[in-house]
DNA sequence: TTCCAGGGTAACG
DNA sequence: CGTTACCATGGA
């Protein structure tokens, strides 16, 4: 990882000291774009925990006990240009902020075998060439990624968009930078102190409320964690250790690995999304069987999370 | 009104 | 092991 700190500055507006700045770059890979990222980040108008605006990612992070508001936007030369808002953390937290940068937009890893391998797939061949440069956006929270999962089980995209701001909203701290609030997803402490009355408040289901109360107690008491899971010598360990969490089934468990561990090979292959694509992708007018899918996908191998997330791109 | 959403659990063979 | 009813809600 190569990090430039180009200048520091402050300036005054109206004379008051209005912000300072610290501006950093970070380096991206071959096969990256960066606006097909944006495009994924944007793909909901309903997005509470990161906001788009003029081309540029606002994102307010917990981060080694500290909260930071940072904006991410395209430069020149294969350069991203991180700016810290409201603040100028210190070089620790800088360097946290731009491992969680590389890990949110998967920088650290090398695309050429994957778009090899679709260039050559009857089902990947257009997506990974109409949407080439898109990365793996992840969700380098374990708490937040299970949360998100389990409210996107079952229910229109749209609508877990509302729960998901719902709950961030009335539980999660937010930084007000300007005349804007920013939200921080919810810490699992808070969480863990719900009854499940209060999101069903929220219109979140019994179940659901259940589950991630569940989950957060689970966190919070430090019985699991995203370090636990990555201590594990083997994927499918990993995927047992989900699957045993009450909410968490075959497509949470796979979606978990692909989100927040960045497993390139996880592959949610029941996804309703994946098969929507698949069918439109094809021009069939079905969606095909789970097992066609794992058939189409033999020679996905080792990349079946790309393979999912250029086809769910491909939805919107 | 019915059916489908980026599913999961529990009960049943 | 595979199958099935049930869960809850919003959109089309």
């Amino acid at each position: 990882m190569i990090s430039i700190p180009i200048f520091r500055w402050s300036y005054k507006l109206n004379n008051y000291k209005f912000s300072t700045f610290m501006i950093q770059m970070v380096t991206t890979p071959r096969a990256f774009n960066f606006y097909e990222c944006l495009a994924f980040l944007n793909r909901s108008a309903l997005e509470c925990t990161h906001k788009i605006e003029d081309q540029k990612v606002y994102k307010a992070l917990r981060i080694n006990g500290k909260t930071v508001l940072f904006r991410l936007q395209e430069d020149h030369l294969g350069l991203m240009k991180l700016d810290f808002l409201g603040t100028s953390p210190g070089k620790h937290l800088r360097v946290a902020v731009l491992r969680y940068i590389r890990e949110w937009f998967d920088l650290d890893r090398d695309l050429a075998p994957f778009f090899k391998m679709a260039a050559a797939d009857p089902v990947l061949k257009t997506v990974s060439r109409k949407y080439y440069g898109l990365r793996l956006i992840r969700i380098p929270d374990f708490f937040e990624v299970l949360c998100w999962a389990i409210i996107g089980q079952q229910i229109q995209l749209r609508f877990a968009y509302t729960l998901k701001r719902r709950l961030v909203e009335r539980f999660g701290e937010k930084i007000r930078y300007g005349s804007q609030d920013y939200w921080l997803f919810p810490a699992p402490e808070v969480i863990s102190g719900l009854q499940p009355a209060q999101l069903l408040a929220l219109q979140f289901s019994r179940r659901k409320a259940e589950y991630l109360i569940g989950i957060a107690r689970r966190v919070d008491e430090g019985s699991l964690s995203k370090a636990m899971l990555q201590a594990l010598e083997t994927v499918e360990e990993q995927r047992r250790t989900l699957l045993k969490l009450r909410g968490v089934g075959e497509w949470t468990a796979d979606y978990v690995l692909m989100k927040c561990l960045g497993n390139p090979a996880a592959f949610p292959a029941a996804d309703v999304g994946l098969h929507n694509a698949i069918k439109r992708v094809l021009n069939r007018p079905v969606k095909p069987t789970v097992a066609e899918i794992r058939e189409m996908a033999r020679s996905w191998e080792g990349w079946e999370a790309y393979a999912t997330i250029y086809l769910w791109r491909s939805l919107v």
